[in-house]
DNA sequence: TAAATCATTGCAATCGATTGCAGATTAAAA
DNA sequence: TTTTAATCTGCAATCGATTGCAATGATTTA
């Protein structure tokens, strides 16, 4: 009696084909196999397409654990990030993707949950992993930062992207926040707005005090005052945006314009607040949001903002570390910090003249 | 757009420590040092202090391509989905991501970009990671599945999420489709609706089937006919959208309801197309989308939809696989199917009475 | 014809961590 | 005191692919 047993569920305990598998089938050594598998032309043309056939009879799969361990490097890339499901990240993030798979890279991706502690995990995980390149947007309470000193300890090549740690000399892609808080402020004043509100963000990131100075900034370009109570700190979600305007539309002299200088969801906020209150946008108040959020061009009015080019960021980042590869002979010089610049989008929350 | 520049050296890779560093530096054996870092009972307290202590010092992070090598698994789940900033799979990524962090697993993601010819190829990197686990949501153009055979006989656990290919038998977690449509159009005939359009998606795909299915299983259940000239074929973008309403409400004998079964943006380009010649939402023409993205609360009027709690989703597609992981070792198999019961989120869109 | 060059191939070490086995030391039981 | 058990440690093989070196035979050049 013969039993065909075919196992179809649990296959974990089936073995895969390894070179030597391919070696000892066709009675060579691993090496040629190896060699042949790899290109290499220190292979008989008929062995190589004679290894290539049998291994994908045997459906060969290279093992790259072994392969990486082998050769020291990984061929992959640590991406850290707040959140993956924000909007911003997601698009840095496909950037990132579209850019390092061309170049048979591969993401290995984690979130931070805006917290430092899980950050710190985080980078260390993927030091584990030994990834060849580790990518970083700081986490919002992200104080010290020995962890990302450990990865350059740790001979990864570190990139932070947008919320940098400045005084790490690493490799930075950035936005210009100044520049574009500058200009949406002057394009607000412009507009003949005369009492211009700010949302900051928390001021130990970067990007939010670089906003901050932008909106300073255009106050002087304009010569006008700046008013501390029109300044509101940590106003970064839709709620604490709302929150703030109530408080804002309800001064003595309120503000006819705002600029959430820290996310469209902040933008968002305002809008709702101030519809509810019956106050008339972009007549009786201006608004002017950060990201470009899909939502914005829908909301109505539609909210003026700022296009962070996110995917191309993504983009950027990947290809700064390749081509820093390229370069790794010599002991030439590499470039640093690589700014974008955002590109302000005039929507009908600012539209007072024409 | 790039501009500023700064340079700065390119720093040297060091050699990291491994066990040997700290066995030598200690006069001990490798092997005692790795029993120690892996907290084996096999060892002296004083030896594991020690070691813990010298392993902290030499800044030792263990490395994992030798460690998974030896182990045979990497601990590693690869996910691959039409496209990462997409909000529905952003948010099932941070929620598998989120349930996987915690077991100490990592995930590599690659996107497909709807295309199966790329998604062949992540299937395959992915099997060449040896990842332990791979998700995955189904390109459009998606048609045969022998990739997806492939990672099986490779010993990889295989699980669909979302858009699956029902014929193979792995686990999977969907979202009950049918159901939810079912709901949705009995939601819009109670209002009074009488002439419901549907927008289908590409019939290959399960999800757009089922849809279908609810559809015309609601139009059953209040006897009310199909008719043929309202299914609209495609139209899952927002320009698609678009396009079937201008058609639609075209018609001799217009629809006064959509459902736009494939996706909010397909649900905007209806709002759009109805606002721009004129027609009133929701007394003249019901509008209900699918997949409740963020906008849909935020338009005007705001859009009805279905939420499919994706980040639950991500949660209950990791989860499904270390439950899978801890019965392994027992022989009954049951291939669990996950069924998901999404949300008709009713707004003012679709609200006639009341 | 002898010497030199070239193309192929195999051997064996290597990457770093893990683990079965055996030997050594110590503690506990007889 | 002897036997048994328990604890600790090291040796060496292993995971799978890669690569420097040496060896083989074939081809070319002098």
């Amino acid at each position: 009696m013969i039993y065909f047993i075919i196992f179809t569920k649990y296959m974990k305990t089936k073995k895969r084909t390894t070179i030597y598998d391919i070696a000892e089938k066709l009675n060579i050594a691993a090496s040629s196999v190896s060699r042949a598998l790899s290109n290499s032309n220190h292979v008989n043309e008929a062995t190589k397409k004679l290894v290539l056939k049998t291994a994908a009879e045997l459906n060969y799969k290279r093992n790259n654990l072994a392969s990486n361990l082998r050769k020291g490097q990984s061929k992959t890339i640590g991406v850290v990030v707040p959140f993956i499901n924000q909007n911003f990240f997601s698009n840095v993030i496909a950037g990132i993707e579209e850019a390092s798979y061309k170049k048979g890279y591969n993401l290995i991706i984690c979130q931070s949950n805006e917290l430092q502690s899980k950050e710190i995990k985080c980078v260390n995980t993927l030091i584990n992993q030994h990834v060849d390149c580790l990518v970083i947007s700081l986490a919002a309470d992200s104080s010290d930062h020995k962890h990302l000193q450990n990865v350059i300890d740790n001979g990864i090549q570190l990139i932070q992207f947008d919320r940098v740690a400045g005084e790490l000399e690493t490799l930075k892609v950035i936005n210009d926040n100044e520049q574009a808080s500058l200009e949406a402020v002057s394009h607000i004043i412009e507009q003949g707005y005369k009492r211009i509100a700010l949302l900051e963000g928390p001021q130990n990131l970067d990007i939010f005090g670089q906003r901050k100075k932008g909106y300073l900034a255009a106050l002087g370009k304009y010569n006008m005052p700046v008013l501390d109570e029109l300044i509101i700190e940590n106003a970064w979600t839709k709620d604490l945006g709302a929150e703030a305007t109530r408080k804002l539309l309800n001064l003595a002299e309120p503000p006819d314009a705002i600029f959430a200088s820290t996310s469209d969801f902040s933008a968002l906020g305002v809008l709702e607040v101030a519809l509810a209150m019956g106050i008339k946008v972009p007549s009786e108040l201006g608004i002017c949001g950060y990201s470009n959020e899909a939502f914005t061009e829908i909301t109505s009015p539609s909210i003026t903002t700022i296009d962070q080019f996110s995917v191309y960021m993504g983009k950027t980042v990947a290809n700064l570390y390749f081509q820093e590869m390229d370069n790794k002979d010599g002991t030439e010089v590499a470039p640093q910090i690589i700014s974008i610049k955002p590109k302000l989008i005039v929507r009908t929350s600012t539209k007072r003249n024409g």
